[in-house]
RNA sequence: GGUCCAGUGGUGUAGUGGUUAACAUGCCUCCCUGUCACGGAGGAGAUCGCGGGUUCGAUCCCCGUCUGGACCGCCA
């Protein structure tokens, strides 16, 4: 078609120039013989002045019509400041109406009344709001940054397989069945982790992909069954060197996106840190109120709830509230809840009034335990300290869930604050209770720290890992690790983690063997690009920066997936379905 | 698997154990030459998610169910 500018940039200098545009009708108002309609594509939205002659044509047009304009840029006399191209509009002279429109479901504008549902449904309009518009080329944008940066950094994208082999470890699979080969089945990748090894292994070096990946687990805001990483591998590097190449890559994706400058390198927080400090292994560190250990306070405690805690050798966190001891029972109510949601069996509440520590539990500390507390955690006059007592990681994180409620509640971070931090130093296993065996706390090809290597037999859960989050906002935006590059290292690993001789041959033997022919040292990383986009856009959601996203109840309302097939494609595929 | 919240014209909400279910917006008709969330006049549009129960009477109360959302578990 003959359009000669986009309806985003007109400005004054496009004066008495002839143009033509194709758009859609944003808005119409209509003054009987003199018609404004604001066209819009996706560069934005000119005023388009139908006079007298032409009104009658366009009489019938409505809303989200698609039209071709011809017509001359003059000057507004009333100019719009709040449309970029207010200063100008277009006189029509000539104008083909390209396609009708029914009344939309949903008002096609920034400020839509729909609930995300009706957007879901209709979401081919959703996505032509200038706001949904702006997310999806932000995305771009981030992602572009990132393949910039890293063909630039000499690594090469290669595409690894969707259709793999099932490894139950870690989360659920999507599994696809075989038509060719009754009752055998591929898995969905989780990741490309065994792939992209292999190809540090092929002498690759440095590796990249923007790659899919799909888990069966239940799905939150920040959660999607398929979602998208930056998966990076590289070969010869230590922890830190590899660490800064990605902290430059997000200097520039902030400049090129934001047109920000990062401080760097970010900060960098060992695992227990951010525990005891944070309550949380994803810190958000745009603010204060750190979490205190009190634990050594109440030694002699003869409060029960504490006493047996120490007995246990559990910890109790306190985190002081300035100014905040006026706090109505209902909050404190919800506070308590909030702690039991996160595993905490209750919440020790006590505030300094009158140079006086008060409050409900009060009545069970010592006089010399209250003169700790005050010294210990330098309370002022009105504080209110919260404390939780249990199991060191479990009151942490009930405590940390507590930080993040008042972060929200007080209003303590603007939106347009950005921070990093690595979180450093993971423990490599965690203790499975369910099944009472260690665990792969990162994953089982986790390089355990040199220096720890000799406590893999007697004492496997104060092993450290090389491994790393990259932490952005109190949203954990990548994660990875040194990886294993030796053949005895990665069988004594997957013995640790109770798999036999027979079940590692069956699993992993092909990546085994792969070990025996010359390994590299490597490591790398993936990040979580939806969610990356999602913080960089201020979204609330994934699914604003997906174009297409699954509901909570794992649906994608658009086509209704998943559906009931045919009995004759699942006879193809060998499946029968039991109710 | 669990907890909590919501479901009322196209869209988003209000509301009530009892007469014609209210408001905004959108839609339709008419009027209008400077609007930009244009304005004005009129109009159409809802079995109040579904099933059962309580009741003389249920959109409202109760039970169940479905759908949507937030979170916990889960997410190596």
């Amino acid at each position: 078609m003959n359009r000669t500018h986009t309806n985003g940039e007109f400005r004054i200098k496009h004066v008495s120039q002839t143009v033509t545009i194709i758009g859609w009708v944003a808005k119409r108002r209509n003054f009987g013989s003199i018609v404004f309609m604001d066209i819009r594509d996706r560069t934005g939205i000119v005023q388009c002045v139908f006079n007298e002659a032409l009104s009658e044509k366009v009489k019938d047009v409505r809303n989200e019509y698609v039209l071709e304009i011809k017509g001359t840029v003059v000057e507004r006399k009333d100019k719009n400041p709040k449309l970029p191209t207010g200063e100008v509009e277009i006189i029509v002279e000539e104008v083909t109406i390209i396609n009708t429109a029914a009344t939309t479901p949903i008002i096609v504008a920034d400020e839509t009344d729909a609930l995300e549902d009706t957007r879901l449904r209709f979401r081919y309009l959703d996505l032509r709001r200038p706001l949904m518009q702006k997310k999806l080329m932000q995305r771009h944008a981030i992602t572009k940054a990132m393949r910039n940066f890293l063909d630039d950094e000499g690594f090469i994208e290669v595409e690894t397989p969707l259709l793999t082999k099932s490894t139950p470890e870690g989360s659920r699979e999507y599994l696809v069945p075989s038509r060719v080969h009754a009752g055998e089945f591929y898995a969905l990748a989780q990741s490309p982790q065994i792939f992209k090894q292999m190809l540090m292994i092929a002498g690759f070096e440095r590796y990249y992909q923007v790659a899919r990946c799909f888990r069966d687990e239940d799905l939150r805001a920040d959660r999607q069954l398929d979602f998208t990483q930056v998966d990076i591998e590289a070969s010869f590097l230590s922890e830190v060197e590899f660490q800064t190449i990605m902290e430059n890559m997000m200097v520039n994706v902030f400049k090129n996106v934001m047109g920000r400058d990062l401080p760097v390198p970010f900060r960098r927080i060992p695992f227990e840190e951010a525990m005891n400090r944070y309550g949380v292994d994803k810190p958000d560190i745009r603010y204060g109120l750190h979490l205190n250990d009190v634990t050594h306070l109440f030694s002699a405690s003869e409060f029960k709830v504490f006493s047996s805690v120490i007995e246990t050798r559990g910890s109790i966190k306190a985190l002081v509230i300035p100014d905040y001891a006026s706090i109505t029972r209902k909050e404190i109510d919800a506070l308590t809840d909030l702690a039991k949601k996160y595993g905490a069996k209750g919440l020790v509440v006590v505030k300094l009034v009158n140079g006086v520590i008060e409050g409900p539990a009060a009545k069970f500390l010592s006089e010399s335990e209250k003169a700790a507390l005050i010294g210990q955690l330098s309370l002022s006059e009105n504080d209110l300290v919260l404390m939780v007592a249990d199991a060191w990681e479990k009151a942490c994180i009930a405590a940390g869930a507590l930080r993040t409620y008042f972060r929200d509640t007080l209003k303590l971070v603007r939106e347009d604050q950005f921070e990093f931090a690595w979180v450093v130093d993971f423990p490599l296993f965690e203790h499975d209770a369910e099944e009472d065996r260690l665990i792969a706390r990162h994953h089982p090809f986790t390089r355990p720290k040199e220096e720890d290597a000799h406590l893999l037999d007697s004492d496997p859960l104060s092993v450290k890992a090389c491994a790393y989050d990259l932490v952005l906002n109190g949203f954990e935006v990548a994660g990875g690790s040194l990886r294993i590059y030796d053949q005895q290292m990665q069988s004594k690993l997957f013995s640790l983690i109770g798999f036999s001789e027979e079940q590692i041959e069956k699993r992993f033997g092909f990546f085994v063997d792969a070990f025996k022919y010359g390994t590299p040292p490597h490591g790398g990383i993936a990040f979580g690009l939806d969610r990356l986009a999602m913080i960089l856009t201020n979204s609330e959601s994934l699914r604003d920066v997906i174009a297409f996203p699954k509901n909570a109840s794992a649906r994608c309302p658009l086509t209704d997936a998943p559906t009931p097939v045919e009995t004759k494609q699942l006879d193809e595929l060998h499946l029968t379905v039991v109710k």
